[in-house]
DNA sequence: CAGTGTGAAGTACTTCACAGCT
DNA sequence: AGCTGTGAAGTACTTCACACTG
């Protein structure tokens, strides 16, 4: 089998968990480890060893048998197959609290995220500075994205604000969006949405606890591990 | 059937769903809606009807058959259900970028945990006070979820620090953890933990980018509307 | 007769278990 | 002998379709 970009469809469920392997063969190749089983990775990330197989083997076979698998091999297929070979400039809408606290946040970058630009439509906030960016107006965010030819956006506005950035985002070129805001949006077909709601996350806490305190007799019960959730409109 | 908080247990896949429901009906009834169709909730959910049905069937048989649901009234049972009908305080473990917007971020108080507390181990952000909290030193944790009887830990630490931070929130009595670094926890059997990366979430977008700039013949895929990722250990 | 509640069918993902390679 | 890669079985979730009810 040749050196492929693989082109059968990864199931989603799969996507999700390879940013978590990657990480951790990342981790693993500065201690110096050279070779992972898929039982070792699966410790790693908090799986079933089967599982890491079947995820691997949709990136193609390169495993050993007998060995398992070379674990700089491993990151350079995984970075392909997700497209991190290359970095992807982000532009972020809002400057609030989480805007800010996105755009300063060293991770992007650090994992092929450059933040090509934050807007806010509050005149207040255009041109301070956070994380090493100046706050742009909004009307400038169509030059931003086709100068830095920017496909994903991040909306970290307000709730009520939140259609209108995804509105402006998708005109501008946009073509997959990361939205922080407690709302529903609405887009054309073919633009890929994500959406983190922290409330929601914390709401899912408190289902458990709330689970937890009214369980006579308290046997616990696991809940398994899922991967995200993602929306092609 | 009576008024019952029900305890037959609720697919993960709809206990992430029921958040989205909650909001999208407070919304509704602050606009003066009384009752509404599966159909309705489900178009402003982005869902199928079906799923709406099935997933409120869990709480019971709480619509009106030829009507629809009264807003109200659901709103009331998934709340309870959710275990929102009090408070569940939260404390903040890490000060830094992100710690300071989660702790000045509103939005956390407004829907039900307020932040009982920020620590951090770093005593230069100690006593600085942040989204109208004052930062305690790391070693005040335990009387800080003794005092305000918190069960709920926020990990807003650097990676190499979350495990450390998640012992610590453990042995405090903290029974569920929302963890920001990108490290996988481990944790004591019973605890519940939601991991939000942001850097996976970008990740994932990355795939769909790079499979849309290489699809030839360019036809669109659908990627399906998925729910949380859970674990309780 | 509109719209819920739900068995049954369909789909996606997980795990098992083992053949096959090194 | 050890560990991958994968069909097949198992589980979880989604969607259909329709009986039933207000």
């Amino acid at each position: 089998m040749p050196p492929h970009r693989s082109r059968r469809r990864i199931p989603e469920a799969t996507v999700a968990r390879l940013p978590v392997y990657l990480q951790i063969l990342v981790d693993q190749a500065e201690a110096g480890v050279a070779n992972i089983s898929s039982e070792g990775l699966a410790e790693l990330a908090g799986v079933n060893a089967a599982k890491v197989r079947k995820d691997l083997s949709y990136l193609g076979s390169y495993g050993t048998r007998g060995v398992g698998y070379e674990v700089d091999y491993l990151v350079y297929q995984i970075r392909r197959e997700l497209g991190l070979d290359h970095d992807w400039p982000v532009v972020i809408v809002g400057a609030g609290n989480l805007g800010q606290a996105l755009a300063g946040y060293g991770g992007f970058t650090e994992r092929g995220f450059p933040v090509a630009g934050i807007v806010d439509i509050d005149d207040d906030k255009v041109d301070t500075v956070v994380g090493g960016a100046r706050v742009r107006p909004l009307d400038e965010l169509p030059q931003i994205v086709a100068a830095r030819n920017v496909s994903i956006g991040v909306i970290a506005t307000p709730p009520v604000a939140a259609q209108d950035a995804a509105d402006l985002l998708v005109k501008a070129g946009v073509t997959s969006i990361l939205n922080f805001a407690p709302v529903v949006l609405s887009v054309p077909v073919g633009i890929t949405i994500r959406k983190v709601d922290l409330a929601v996350e914390l709401q899912i806490l408190s289902y458990h606890e709330q689970r937890r305190a009214s369980a006579q007799g308290g046997q616990l019960h696991a809940v398994p591990n899922e991967p995200g959730r993602g929306v092609t409109a």
